[in-house]
RNA sequence: GGCGCCGUACCCAAGUGGUAAGGGAGAGGCCUGCAAAGCCUUCAUGCAUCAGUUCGAAUCUGAUCGGCGCCUCCA
């Protein structure tokens, strides 16, 4: 299977070639645990799942590396910056610890709904203070930094090649445009690899260093642990968009300094942002939408997953809930569809599959491999849904097997049992005395009463399905 | 001020030279006591606008209008 990637890097459409054979060494910039992961932060996620899973697809081993960010993130490089970690502490009256903590676990519930993988490696900044420190002294010997007003600066002028992947010419950049110049600064570009204490009077998350009692800067930590657990080059590096001015460009600068091999990264891949109508969404605005949110909203997790589905990685996606509704009935529906067709049997495999099964398996493969487009993928797996001469056990053979990129857990779905039920058992009890009810007026032709209690579920967010087999009744609509 | 991206039906969205994927919504029909689900059919002579290149353009070029992102922290 041939699989094509855009590299950012020279904004080219290249042919994929791992440096080792069958293996994979990739790093996907995590979050930073100061608050809830919004629906945009997660389609960046869902887009590194996507690739994982089309690269395992492929047959690659991948070494999937995230970090979680738990110190060091500013709100800005001046002095006016605030520590992200520290400010959320402070408003919640809980410590910087106990936060990473609350929202690292709040984001692994997101992920684990949302079907994304594991990642192999997970780990902390704050675990990792000594490789940075290794990693600044490695720079500093080189003479790649200077320290000043209490802190140790990446010194950009030192790196010629500085900027290349996000195409910025130094001499174009308007510093100051937006922020005041950190006049301890050389240059505009340069940057924090070690804060020092000098600068904040209360520091909670601090530790020792050559250059005193301080914390690390952001963009060192990716470098730091990217090189402890997948060596001084690897595949790919991916991200949100967002950091290729900035925090990869500095990333690149940093590592290639220190370790003088170049490329660092074979592939950049970024993920585009999710847009409302007006604005993008920004965790540190403020105004964002959670996964928690929209599911009290009346959608499912895999509702959002899917309609990431739908659109190519590189593109912004608009985000409206009516186009969110759209995507929740096209699942439901996709849902229903596959559930009615049998779990092929265990000794069914690509050898059972017709010329046209190979066909629409062969055209998923082929939009995988260009680029990941999701939505020609997605394409043909309505195809194969929707092909009246492909039998059913090849059907849902050929659909699982898609699946196996999707991530929408489609082969666990079964025709049995009553879709979704409520949590809650007296709830339950008590729907189905109603159902029996209905039932029995049906039987006697008593309409009026069936939809009457028909109508009062309904009331309540039930909704209720007979079948020839049978009624059952779904929990699910919205709750107010 | 500089850099980059985008504008496709009611909504989301694919498609980068060969005559508009897919999903949702809508409409008609079958089925059903009625619904729901399912199934069938239907749904852009046109891709912001105007010029141009070409046998041929949503796709290339130019201009115009509109939207977005970045050059601050940000997925």
């Amino acid at each position: 299977m041939k699989i094509a990637l855009y590299n950012s890097h020279g904004r080219v459409l290249e042919p994929f070639k791992p440096l080792t054979d069958k293996e994979v060494k990739l790093y996907a910039c995590g979050p930073t645990v100061y608050n809830y992961a919004h629906l945009g932060n997660l389609r960046t996620y869902i887009f590194e799942d996507l690739l994982v899973r089309t690269l395992t697809y492929a047959g690659y081993k991948v070494r999937h590396v995230m970090n979680i960010t738990d110190v060091g993130h500013l709100t800005g490089d001046g002095d006016e910056g605030e520590d992200k970690m520290l400010k959320s502490a402070q408003e919640k009256g809980m410590t910087p610890w106990d936060i990473a903590k609350f929202y690292a676990d709040a984001f692994f519930a997101d992920t684990a709904r949302l079907n994304i993988q594991t990642p192999t490696v997970i780990c902390k900044a704050t675990e990792h203070i000594q490789d940075m420190i290794d990693l600044i002294k490695i720079l500093e010997e080189k003479g790649f930094t200077y320290q000043a007003e209490g802190n140790v600066y990446f010194d950009v002028s030192k790196f010629p090649k500085y900027g290349e992947m996000a195409l910025l010419d130094r001499t174009e950049l308007k510093a100051g445009a937006r922020i005041e110049v950190d006049t301890a600064k050389r240059n505009p570009q340069d940057f924090v690899l070690w804060f020092t204490n000098s600068k904040f009077g209360r520091q909670a998350m601090v530790w020792e260093s050559p250059w005193g009692v301080g914390y690390p800067g952001w963009h060192v930590e990716c470098s730091a642990m990217s090189r402890k657990y997948l060596g001084d080059q690897f595949d790919i590096h991916c991200g949100g968009v967002d950091h290729i001015p900035v925090h990869h460009t500095n990333e690149i600068a940093q590592t290639e300094a220190a370790t003088g091999k170049e490329p660092w990264v074979q592939y950049w891949l970024h993920a585009e942002f999710l847009l409302t109508k007006t604005f993008k969404m920004s965790k540190s605005e403020g105004n964002f939408l959670t996964l928690s949110k929209i599911e009290e909203m009346g959608f499912e997790a895999l509702d959002y997953r899917f309609f990431c589905l739908g659109a190519h990685y590189r593109t912004q996606l608009t985000f409206t809930e009516q186009a969110l509704e759209g995507a929740r009935a096209g699942r439901r529906a996709l849902f229903e569809k596959v559930k009615s067709l049998p779990s092929p049997s265990p000794g069914f495999g690509p050898n059972q599959v017709s010329a046209t099964g190979r066909d629409y398996l062969d055209r998923f493969e082929q939009y995988l491999g260009e680029d990941l487009n999701m939505p020609r993928a997605l394409a043909e797996l309505w195809g194969t849904l929707k092909d009246v001469t492909l039998g059913p056990e090849e059907k849902r053979w050929i659909i699982n097997t898609m699946d196996r990129v999707f991530g929408l857990g489609l082969e666990a779905l079964t025709p049995d049992g009553v879709p979704v039920p409520t949590q809650d058992p007296a709830l339950a009890a008590e729907v189905e005395a109603l159902i029996d009810e209905r039932n029995t007026a049906r039987k006697n032709k008593n309409f009026a009463r069936a939809d009457e209690i028909r109508n009062q579920l309904k009331g309540r967010g039930i909704t209720i399905i007979d079948t020839p087999t049978g009624t059952s009744w779904e929990n699910h609509e919205r709750k107010m």
